[in-house]
DNA sequence: AGCACGCCGACT
DNA sequence: GTCGGCGTGCTC
């Protein structure tokens, strides 16, 4: 008997191995094994079992050491699982299999699953019309057939609640639940409300920065498919689920969901319409502001919307919103009117809520007397200041590679004297401590978070509890404001951002508008302070009007008419050499392997430092609905030329 | 990814 | 004389 294992390494193949006699009905596809891997003994998966050798004839076979489970980890969906999220972004097979099962050959199943007990304490307060509607219609139904649906409106309509009511029915009934959030911030504030709902023991929390031993725990209780409400981030949903029943998203138009960090790279929405399908699971997203993605399934009929209409009592004000610049007779950071607001706010002993772009702000260039930034002569992006030994100090465009010099003639009020600016919070934090002395400051962001003694994350308590002032974050913390008892929220030139390389930046801007619109909605006398040095740089007016499907509409009928997704599929191609010869080299040979695909290239776009050691480029390639699966097997499957590397990602959500 | 083999620089 | 740098090649 034959058969062949993967392991967890970056090659893309399985390997052929001999079955000892003794072992030859323990091995099943699915089951860990270690066998002699090279000049190691390693951890391996039977993927395939066979009576007759199909191996090259110049291998000298070896055998399989030993089995490590009585049975597969995951269920019968594991290898539809791993060739579906191969199809849809690549990479080699192993590291795509040891993300759904755990490469330690130690870590065994409990064999019987714990007695449960399981006690539901749903609140007893009274539902909107919309939440009937959307309770009524998922309960109708039938049991094992895949239903996606969209409950969409804006904060305090009650759409997590009717997802945790959904959830209960699914425990009650003895099966398995996912829920998943954008973030850990978000996953440690969410788990509370649930295990206070479901019962501690129901409830599982699961995310990358878990104990091992937790990690242990719900893998195999999950895989013995015990009923569970599990609440996680994105790699939640590549659990074993055995049961699986409901699957929803909150905030599904939130970045997160794509991994595109390490390896296997995924997307949260299309993995769980694949596991929801292949489950008969109801597919449930929730979300103030879905994805263009998300809404055009909508559109085409693919995707079922519920509206959320009716807030939830006690939440239905109408924040002010208010567009300022920052000409300022104080302050170079922050406009007259805001410094005002935020002077009555410290007064009325209210949080406020500052959220700026650190892009944006890092190494700008602006006029001193009026406050404008330098721009690109050739494609209108903002500059950056750099100052290298080569080039000595200059401007250089991020987006298109154009320099200029450090004499710039302010295109506003032809001032002709310039000052640089440093980066984001810390500065603005002073400036702050310069006009309000005795106010409490907090910062929030993912450098005060990465310590849990760091004040990000008495700044997230603040939020809720309303124990400080002013609180300076970054855009993280628009998604953190769920409950939050902040009254005046302001963004300050986060608009720059428009002018970046990627595609989606007016959708994630305008998804952040919405947001903080939403939760000053649940507070009275809220206010938003939009402090942008460009008002023409967005269409400010869905929002002033809260109309969040007129600003999708919109970006929509963008991303239609520029090619854009979801219109068509995006694969971008990093290409990495020492030396320039060998770099175009290969940039060029795969924009000839390509070309059959695709409807259009862009690039070579330079995207490090041209003096680098490391030389970067990257292509970006459209590709039609029918062609783009066959283009990225063509790219995944590229071998590069030795002194070159090359990355590929589909659906890319990062462009540098 | 590991791990080993292999061929050139500053040191006990 | 040799310890060790990391480029290259292989894993049934």
């Amino acid at each position: 008997m034959y058969c062949k294992v993967v392991y967890d390494v970056p090659l893309d193949r399985d390997f052929d191995y001999a079955v000892p006699a003794e072992l030859e009905d323990k091995i099943i596809p699915g089951v860990r094994v270690t066998a002699p891997f090279g000049r190691v003994l390693t951890g391996g998966m039977v993927t395939a079992v066979s009576e007759i050798c199909t191996a090259p004839q110049n291998v000298k076979l070896k055998e399989i050491a030993s089995v490590v489970d009585k049975r597969p980890l995951f269920g019968s969906d594991l290898f539809p699982l791993m060739r579906f999220m191969k199809a849809h972004w690549g990479g080699p097979i192993g590291q795509i299999l040891f993300a759904l099962v755990p490469p330690q050959p130690y870590f065994k199943l409990d064999t019987a699953p714990t007695s449960v007990h399981i006690d539901i304490k749903t609140p007893s307060y009274s539902l909107t019309p919309s939440q009937e509607n959307a309770l009524k219609t998922v309960r109708s139904f039938p049991a094992y057939e895949f239903h996606p649906v969209l409950l969409n409106g804006p904060a305090y309509t009650g759409k997590t609640e009717t997802v945790l009511r959904l959830a209960g029915e699914v425990l009650a009934g003895y099966g398995q639940a996912l829920i998943t959030v954008p973030d850990i911030v978000a996953a440690r504030q969410f788990i509370a409300e649930a295990e206070a709902r479901f019962g501690a023991d129901n409830v599982f929390c699961w995310h990358s920065r878990m104990l091992l031993s937790k990690k242990k725990k719900y893998f195999s209780a999950v895989s013995n498919g015990l009923p569970c409400v599990v609440i996680s981030t994105r790699s939640g949903a590549l659990l074993p689920f055995k049961n699986l029943r409901l699957a929803a998203v909150l905030d599904e138009g939130d970045d997160n969901y794509k991994q595109e960090e390490n390896k296997p790279y995924y997307h949260l929405r299309d993995l769980l319409f694949f596991r929801a399908k292949t489950h008969g699971a109801v597919l449930l997203f929730a979300s103030a502001t879905p994805s263009a993605e998300l809404l055009k399934m909508v559109q085409e009929g693919r995707v079922l919307e519920l509206p959320f209409v009716q807030p939830v009592p006690g939440h239905a004000f109408v924040p002010q919103i208010k567009l300022t610049d920052k000409k300022s007779e104080k302050s170079r950071f922050l406009s007259d009117f805001l410094l005002e607001q935020l002077a009555e706010n410290i007064r009325r002993k209210e949080t406020s809520l500052l959220i700026l772009n650190r892009r944006g702000y890092s190494n700008a260039y602006y006029c001193l007397n009026c406050g404008a930034y330098a721009k690109c002569k050739k494609c209108g992006a903002i500059l950056a200041r750099e100052n290298t030994p080569e080039h000595g100090d200059r401007l250089v465009c991020k987006k298109c590679g154009h320099t200029e010099t450090l004499q710039q003639q302010c295109p506003q009020c032809q001032n002709l004297i310039f000052k640089s600016r440093g980066g984001g919070t810390q500065k603005i934090v002073t400036e702050l401590t310069k006009f309000f002395p005795k106010a409490h400051l907090l910062r929030l962001d993912s450098d005060t978070l990465k310590t849990k003694s760091g004040q990000g994350f008495e700044a997230l308590s603040a939020l809720k509890s309303g124990r400080a002032d002013i609180i300076v974050g970054t855009r993280l913390a628009s998604g953190a404001l769920r409950g939050a008892k902040v009254t005046l929220a302001a963004v300050l030139d986060a608009e720059l951002e428009l002018d970046g390389p990627d595609f989606r930046a007016s959708e994630k801007y305008g998804q952040m508008l919405f947001a903080l619109r939403g939760h000053l909605s649940g507070v009275p006398d809220g206010r938003l302070i939009i402090q942008a040095a460009d008002k023409d740089a967005y269409d400010y007016s869905p929002l002033l009007q809260g109309d969040y499907a007129a600003a999708a509409q919109t970006e929509l009928a963008l991303r239609e008419s520029f090619l854009y997704p979801p219109f068509v599929h995006l694969i971008k191609v990093l290409v990495k050499a020492k030396e320039t010869a060998v770099l175009n080299a290969e940039t060029a040979r795969i924009k000839r392997l390509a070309a059959p695909f695709v409807l259009e290239t862009l690039g070579p776009v330079w995207c490090a430092k041209k003096t680098d050691v490391l030389k970067k480029q990257y292509l970006l390639f459209k590709a039609a609905e029918d062609r783009w699966l066959e283009l990225l097997a063509e790219l995944d499957s590229f071998v590069p030329a030795k002194k070159a590397a090359v990355k590929v990602s589909a659906d890319p959500y990062d462009f540098y």
